[in-house]
DNA sequence: CAGATTCTGCTTTTT
DNA sequence: GCAGAATCTG
């Protein structure tokens, strides 16, 4: 017991060893958070206050759930597998895997990823006339998808206005058709979970008595679906009610638009009575500038629960900005950064390159290619997305449930067997008729093909090739493992000799190969090795990255997916208004906090040095955009900041960089060298302007919007439009003629 | 019906 | 600048 609290600052001891009923801890960055919550579970196990299997655990990512599984497990020998943790989602599904009768759901139902969903909805749109302009798929998306973490189904959903009306009966329309066909989606895995427990009295008394203590990862990130779902599973004020361990950091929610509700913070201080809130502010990973620089930013968000990071390490060294002519400069200046650094004996893979949104990545990756740096970029396109794993996934998903029109329709003409869009949607309306599934049309196509040989007969070809293909894998596949049931799919349905004559086909070819090695691991280390259980695997665990084997590389990333990671060395680049905080945020209510907060999320990944770079004027969408450095910038305390700078304008405000020495210094003045006809190229870009008294990257300023800089013009002389981006009131376009501009 | 070509429109993302 | 969708041609 002892060995397990030793090392514990006096506030995660607090944590750990908490005895009131529910907590809040408020864990900054780098504070511990993840040693706090496993050790208390071991606290909680090995002083005998309760049993594994009293244990319900939830994160947001399956990483998260395994890590915390491998912790808990080297610390203590204990019975992890009686313990629930998981995902919100995968718990859901498991509960309405257990009890799906009750939850009103087939046997065999299937999961709907972001893209399944989009493919559901276009069709629902098809289907009743409307245009993909007027209402465009991912805003229905995004509607039902709101409605459902709302708690509310179609009918529930307040509808003021046509619009919304229109919207309401699609999400209606939708749910009819999702529940024909047997899927559920991700949003449904935890509505159908709560709404099963709040209406069946039995089932929530069974799962209450059981789970005495109740973890949450990452609280800040619940949406207020899965807070609800928390509060039924604990039952504050029932008979039986579990401890809440809610462990969470205002500070760093960043999600927000996808439903995250950080109220849910205050919410729980009050609905589970928790006495006070635990505060970790002591950061064992950063240097205390950097530390400095992140507090600073952050002060400026209101209505925080409050706190600030504070470290025993030192001051450390000053947090570098660099300011670029171009976005090409601001890459070389990075590479030639992190080849100084890698030079000094610093590992690659210990320096992290972050980005605000994934287009910036392609200059970066362009030069570090060049430069021959290695690196590895993530958030690409995830195994189980690639076009020819599902592929194969939905002649599975036939296999285990045929109605699954979804699935069907990916593959009826892939590979391609002559069955055109005439053919497909004479078939829908057979099904429209029927009201059925298209599979249950195809079948009666095939028997009456049976009866009377019909001229598109040809065998293999047609609707009733395409049946007898799909009854023939369902019936060859009965008792034989998963990896041969996947293999003969992949053989039988003509995607291995589709690939094999395409000439790129060699890749998805080995990616098939890849499913059937996921199959044999799944079947080697899951308890349930059904082709059902597998496709759930697939939609639910699927996405996560494999490490591609080891290899020393610059990590590329959003911000957003460097959350909860650390690095020596940290590199944000592109801090301009409009990039960073996006411009798009600036429609959004509590938007600029929230790009503040990520901004915040950002800075304290770096333990010892951290470099903020921005550039005048970068690439973007194919167009040269002029920024102005992010307010960010400003926004920490300028005693913490070292500003470097190119010799682009002519003038060297470099004096080497510090720290590591001159190495770095001599590497940048050898390849700053042939940028200055970078500088002079948008040098030429702004004398665009020159014939109306302006240019291109000028500081202007307007009676109305304040002061802004020009980012753009079209037009010649009376017609002449200007684009400014201003600093209060964002970017607009302004008729010269009328617009009253004074240059600054 | 299938492959080739033009057109459009862009945050962030895990489950 | 690039990917996915819509549209065109053999």
């Amino acid at each position: 017991m002892t060995a397990l609290l030793t090392d514990l600052n006096p506030e995660q001891l607090e944590a750990v060893t908490w005895s009131h009923q529910s907590a809040l801890v408020l864990a900054g960055a780098g504070s511990g958070k993840t040693r706090v919550l496993t050790t208390r579970i071991a606290y909680l196990l090995q002083s005998g206050r309760t049993r594994p299997q009293n244990i319900l655990a939830v994160t947001f990512t399956n990483k998260a759930a395994r890590e915390m599984v491998a912790r808990i497990g080297a610390m203590l020998p204990v019975n992890t597998r009686a313990m629930w943790v998981g995902t919100f989602h995968g718990l859901c599904h498991r509960v309405l895997r257990a009890h799906h009768e009750d939850a009103g759901l087939p046997q065999a139902f299937q999961i709907l990823d972001m893209a399944d969903q989009l493919a559901v909805i276009k069709r629902v749109l098809k289907e009743r006339s409307l245009d993909e302009k007027m209402l465009p798929p991912r805003q229905l998306q995004w509607f039902i998808n709101n409605a459902k973490e709302e708690g509310l189904r179609a009918s529930q959903v307040d509808v003021h206005g046509g619009f919304n009306q229109t919207l309401a009966e699609c999400y209606q329309a939708y749910e009819i058709v999702s529940m024909r066909e047997g899927t559920v989606d991700f949003a449904e895995l935890l509505l159908r979970c709560y709404e099963l427990l709040s209406r069946n009295e039995i089932l929530r008394d069974h799962y209450r008595s059981r789970f005495e203590h109740i973890l949450v990862d990452e609280f800040q990130d619940t949406n207020r679906l899965q807070y609800k779902w928390i509060k039924l599973l604990a039952g504050p004020g029932s008979q039986q009610h579990a401890a809440i361990f809610a462990v969470g950091d205002d500070d760093q929610s960043i999600y927000a638009f996808r439903g995250a509700h950080v109220g849910n913070m205050r919410d729980l201080e009050k609905d589970f009575s928790v006495p006070k809130i635990i505060r970790l502010e002591q950061n064992y990973r950063s240097h205390g500038n950097i530390l400095d620089a992140a507090n600073a930013l952050i002060e400026h968000n209101k209505g925080r629960l409050g706190k600030n990071l504070w470290t025993a390490a030192g001051k450390g060294e000053p947090v570098r900005v660099y300011h670029a002519a171009t976005d090409m400069d601001e890459t070389s200046f990075i590479i030639d950064e992190i080849k100084a650094l890698h030079a000094d004996g610093l590992a690659l893979s210990d320096i992290a390159l972050l980005y605000r949104s994934n287009a910036q990545s392609r200059v970066l990756e362009h030069g570090l290619f060049n430069a021959s740096v290695s690196y590895r970029v993530y958030g690409g396109m995830r195994f189980f997305d690639r076009q020819e794993v599902k592929h194969a996934l939905a002649y599975l998903r036939l296999i285990a449930l045929p109605d699954d029109d979804n699935a069907l329709l990916r593959i009826i003409n892939f590979p391609p067997r002559g069955i055109g869009a005439r053919t497909l949607e004479q078939l829908q309306d057979q099904a429209a008729m029927l009201g059925t599934s298209l599979w249950q049309a195809a079948f009666k196509v095939y028997e009456g093909g049976k009866a009377v040989a019909t001229r598109n007969s040809q065998p293999g070809r047609g609707i009733a090739g395409f049946v007898s293909l799909v009854l023939s894998m369902q019936q060859d596949g009965e008792g034989l493992p998963l990896p041969e049931i996947i293999r003969r799919v992949i053989d039988q349905s003509g995607l291995a000799a589709h690939y094999q004559a395409e000439r790129e086909g060699g890749e998805r070819l080995e990616n098939l190969k890849e499913l059937i090695n996921a199959a044999t691991s799944f079947v080697h280390e899951s308890e349930d090795d059904s082709l059902t259980a597998f496709l759930a695997h697939a939609s639910l665990e699927g996405g996560e990255h494999q490490a591609e084997g080891y290899q020393d590389a610059v990590q590329l990333m959003t911000v957003h997916a460097a959350k909860g990671l650390e690095f020596h060395s940290v590199f944000i680049s592109g801090l301009e208004e409009g990039l960073f905080p996006h411009e798009n945020s600036r429609n959004e209510p509590d938007g600029l906090e929230e790009e503040r907060r990520l901004m915040y999320v950002a800075m304290t990944r770096a333990r010892q040095r951290l470099y903020l770079s921005y550039a005048e004027s970068r690439m973007l969408h194919g167009q040269v955009r002029v920024n102005i450095p992010s307010r960010f910038i400003d926004e920490i305390p300028q005693d913490l900041l070292k500003r470097l700078r190119s010799d682009f304008s002519g003038r060297s405000f470099r004096q080497g960089v510090s720290g590591t020495g001159q190495t770095v210094a001599s590497t940048i003045n050898s390849s700053q060298k042939g940028r200055s006809t970078m500088a002079a190229a948008v040098g030429m870009t702004s004398s665009g302007l020159n014939s109306a008294g302006f240019h291109v990257g000028q500081q202007v300023s307007h009676a109305k919007f304040g002061t802004g800089i020009i980012l753009n013009y079209e037009g010649s002389g009376t017609d002449m439009r200007i684009q400014v981006n201003f600093h209060q009131a964002g970017t607009k376009w302004l008729s010269l003629a009328y617009a009253k501009l004074e240059p600054l």
